[in-house]
DNA sequence: TACCAAGCTGACAACGATGTCGACAGGAGT
DNA sequence: ACTCCTGTCGACATCGTTGTCAGCTTGGTA
């Protein structure tokens, strides 16, 4: 294996020094067109890239024009097309980005927030995990800016992008509500997740306001897989009373949820998702915008890193309640 | 803004010189545990991270434990499932990753490949779009390893994971021949992607094996969005002698053909999709693991990142006909 | 001729880390 | 007392690049 040509080799073949070299891959003036011309005839023949990595390191207050991503699990359909944006927007910016998973496990959203911050990243995507990103202070202080998006991190004050969850909740349970229903459950992930715990917030207000009491037989939480909200709606269901309507607080749980749910009963789930409106009854849901929300996110993560101080702020997105007939079935009252 | 600390800087805190404090850093031997209680306290106090620019200089031989993943487009859930594999490969591997979408543009593609190989990665996942792929022999021939995804590169021999597109076509084709069809369409995707034509050309081979002669009228190329695929399926429906199933090159192209399909007409689709199974009728697909498809890529090319060099090979893996009624439906014969 | 300006180029140090090698202390063996 | 370890630590050079600054031409002008 051929070892790397280095500008060395470069100057060495076109009879120059290697700062002559330098000038010439950076597109600095002050070199005569013909000694460029030699310096490039070398750099071709030779297969030479200059080394990012050694720049970086020479030119130290400078960017090192690499960003981070970090997300749940990028084979989410949402975080994927979040992370899409991002990617695209960075690439406008002339970075490159990293991606990581944290797999819902702070142990290893640390470790990758480590891993990503050894290496200089100027700035970081972060969709943060329950439990305080305290540690992320140091980052942060040395000059990493860091965008949440999707839920806003606890123990740090940073950007953040997000949709109003709570209040989309609300809406949606105050729809059902005026299509006549009263028993209404809420199937959910994981409570100690930001965005839903709003949610499920949004709900129990929507109830309230209503003067509706929240009847924790028709509540579930935890609800990780769709074959797990498939179950919990099944059991639900079996037991007396069951609900007329269901709201699920993504859309994971919504799919799970559809599949056991028996028609007649009305259902709005969070998060769009691809065919929602070719199944049979087409599905209500709470749609954000995730491109939306990658692109502002970066946006604004670039804006931070190209010299923006003032103070941190929270961007909130708009989302749109789509109804689709599953939300429109009338209740019994 | 503080500067990030360095190693002079904890050196000079605990008294030791920077040598030891690497030793402590790295957990290498040979040093007194009072001393390393010293250094720790002062990494602590100044809040100091290696940094892995400078050490990737100057471990020259090494490796920077950084690979590339560059696909079509991080939104596509094929993409998205086949990327996060790979993550989870390369953490194991105790790397990071650098994501890039080329969006099948050659020039996008080879920038990003550019900007990868000068950050000096150990190693590139490529979902290659169309066109040759020399401009790659460089950095093959300086180290980087290359192991191509879902398709195989032009103009380059490389290790690649694919799946056998032309036969799993051809099986296809074959089942809605058992099932009566003669009249079979097929709309897909750009010609020039190689996957599609090898499923093109699967489609042609089994209607020739069964004796019956391609119709062009029936036969679309070129369609990107799932609204395209559906404007082409309504174009054919309204022509004279209409199909009676449909082969879909992948699931974009599926699903827009799906919205467009009247009840009586089979279809059988590339690429499994969520809900394709709650769909009515749901949709027969021929389907892929990309997760399988990402492990196993980035394990070939982490085998060859720790020295394999056997003659590149290439790994096909299986396909799934997963019959579920819309491609079940009998031809009229 | 002497001098200077402008344009081009190269020598050297530095970025932050690590590999090499030698210094030094203290104990064991002769 | 001398060597010879062994264990601990630091000085120095180095990775590939770029910032600084000085040196060299060249040509024009006084």
């Amino acid at each position: 294996m051929p070892a790397r040509p280095t500008m060395k080799d470069v100057a060495r073949q076109a009879g120059v020094s290697t700062m002559t070299v330098s000038r010439v891959v950076n597109g600095e003036p002050g070199v005569m067109p013909e000694t460029a011309a030699r310096v490039h005839r070398a750099i071709r023949s030779l297969g030479y890239q200059r080394d990012d990595v050694a720049r970086q390191l020479r030119r130290k207050g400078q960017l090192t024009q690499t960003v981070g991503i970090l997300l749940d699990n990028v084979a989410d359909p949402f975080m994927a097309s979040l992370a899409s944006a991002v990617e695209d927007v960075a690439r406008q910016q002339g970075s490159v980005v990293l991606i990581g998973s944290s797999r819902d496990d702070p142990v290893r959203e640390r470790e990758v927030v480590s891993a990503f911050t050894s290496r200089r990243i100027d700035g970081l995507i972060l969709i943060p995990v329950a439990g305080s990103h305290r540690f992320l202070r140091n980052a942060v202080a040395t000059g990493t800016r860091v965008v949440c998006a999707d839920r806003s991190a606890t123990g740090l004050k940073t950007d953040a992008v997000v949709v109003d969850n709570r209040g989309s909740a609300n809406r949606a349970i105050a729809h059902l509500i005026a299509h006549g229903h009263r028993r209404i459950a809420y199937l959910g992930d994981r409570l100690d997740i930001w965005t839903i715990e709003e949610r499920y917030a949004g709900y129990l207000t929507a109830l309230a306001y209503a003067g509706i009491p929240a009847d924790p037989a028709i509540v579930r939480h935890g609800l990780r897989l769709a074959d797990d909200a498939t179950a919990a709606m099944t059991g639900m269901l079996a037991e007396a009373d069951p609900p007329t309507a269901v709201l699920a607080s993504n859309g994971i749980v919504g799919l799970g949820v559809r599949a056991a749910l028996p028609a007649g009963t009305a259902l709005v789930s969070f998060d769009d998702f691809l065919l929602a409106a070719q199944l049979d009854p087409p599905v209500t849901v709470i749609a954000q915008d995730p491109v939306a929300m990658g692109s502002t996110a970066a946006h604004l993560l670039f804006s931070r890193i190209h010299g923006d101080s003032s103070p941190p702020r929270t961007v909130v997105l708009p989302t749109r309640l789509v109804a689709r007939g599953s939300g429109e079935i009338s209740g019994p009252y």
